[in-house]
DNA sequence: CGAACAATTGAACCGATTCAAGATGCGTGG
DNA sequence: CCACGCATCTTGAATCGGTTCAATTGTTCG
């Protein structure tokens, strides 16, 4: 079932005021005016449903989003046609800043459930990071993160390695926003997670099972329960910086 | 022969204030005193010879860097003791910055051929960049365009396209400083291509046996040529953001 | 219930790796 | 200046992980 789906209902997430993105103020920002500003210039979105987009590629840049509930996805589309996903978003995180090189989005970003967002106005946030240096820290902070999460994908690991490391990623970042680490929806399909992490859907489906024989985890559907923590971790190998 | 490293030795990157460091002002700055502040903070380094560390994995974050000539790789080293190479970093561009969200470096940054730097404190960076809009900009900018190369490696790509695309990489990464997009010096062993591209020196050795024989391009030892450019993009398939 | 789509399972296939050998280039010392 | 030795690069043949193709089962929803 939806087990996190009712966690991201919690009131944590229901008032913007309170959405990720004031996060960029912490851990150590006390000044409140900074703070109110911020606020201020976080706006709530409508809700979204499965498969609806947020913006798509080639778009003028203008806008970053903080996930408030639900998932949503970034994908991209060579001249062949091939779509490649190039992250999934879970509550309290933010999409969207890889368009800031090129001034427009170089991805499309699509609800994969029932979701909502808060937005802020890149330039609004950087006159703001200007003005607080937390904010700029956090922000510069942010992308670095993303930086190492896009180089631990393109390290050369084997099926089993890359599943196994996209499972980890689920659980800890899930356990950071206060959701259960052991008990994840996949409310992606089987075919998203196999093109996020270049393989096909069939060995996806095989690692899964095998996984599950092994006693290593749990899975019906979108229901997946972690049985063996340490196992998996020792099948991902460099989990995080690497 | 050294046809890069020769260029390397221009005088434009003679003088530490005219190394590349300086670009984050631009192209907009027209503030003359923030840009003499800029100047103040960077500092050049000792020459490097080949195959000597600047940083290594897990030393505290301090400092960013700029390559003045020659050209440096960054390594990270996995639990089982493979080494895995980050990045190639040529004239003009900067490395140490994935460094930010842990505070610590991640990789070990070493140069390849006898190269120079540029170094500035990261704190330093971060103070001007608050008063400096400009400079505040470039900088994420630059993380932005990071997180692109990184997702554009991690995309499934046959061997052939991964080489081609690293290949035209090279070439409007040094067309873009002003070296020539069409005859590069390929310093680092094929070991270390490989290595970089995910795959087999093998790999690597018969490809550019096949791309000569294509009439794409000519490569004897070091010395590369590319003949037929839209051929090889042709092959890169998305070459840029994708 | 039945149609449409998603996931699973099995068998053939293919690209790239691995292993093993040979060729080439390069520095060193005679 | 040539001969030697070491390291890198190249080349060929066997092997393997993962894909592709095809068929089956399972799930969702009108």
């Amino acid at each position: 079932m939806a087990v996190n789906q009712s966690r991201a209902a919690a009131p944590y997430f229901l008032k913007c005021s309170q959405c990720s993105l004031r996060k960029l103020c912490l851990p150590d920002s006390i000044d409140s005016e900074g703070l109110a500003q911020l606020e201020e210039a976080i706006e709530p979105s409508a809700p979204y449903h499965d498969n609806q987009i947020v913006y798509e590629a080639e778009q003028c840049f203008d806008k970053i989003y903080a996930v408030k509930s639900g998932m949503f996805k970034t994908v991209t589309v060579d001249p062949e046609g091939n779509e490649h996903i190039v992250g999934f978003h879970l509550p309290g995180e933010l999409f969207g800043l890889d368009a800031i090189y090129p001034g427009k989005y170089i991805s499309t970003a699509i609800s994969i459930s029932t979701s909502s967002l808060c937005e802020i106005h890149y330039s609004d946030l950087e006159s703001l990071a200007a003005k607080l240096p937390s904010i700029q820290h956090q922000l510069l902070s942010l992308m670095s993160k993303e930086v190492h999460a896009s180089n631990a994908l393109s390290m050369d690991q084997t099926a089993e390695q890359k599943l196994a490391t996209f499972l980890l990623s689920l659980s800890s970042r899930y356990k950071q926003r206060d959701y259960s680490e052991s008990r994840i929806n996949l409310i992606m399909p089987r075919r998203d997670i196999a093109n996020y992490l270049n393989m096909a859907p069939e060995t996806v489906s095989r690692l899964f099972k095998r996984f599950q024989k092994e006693g290593i985890l749990d899975i019906k559907r979108t229901d997946l329960t972690i049985t063996d923590m340490r196992a998996l971790t020792a099948l991902g190998g460099c989990t995080g910086a690497c």
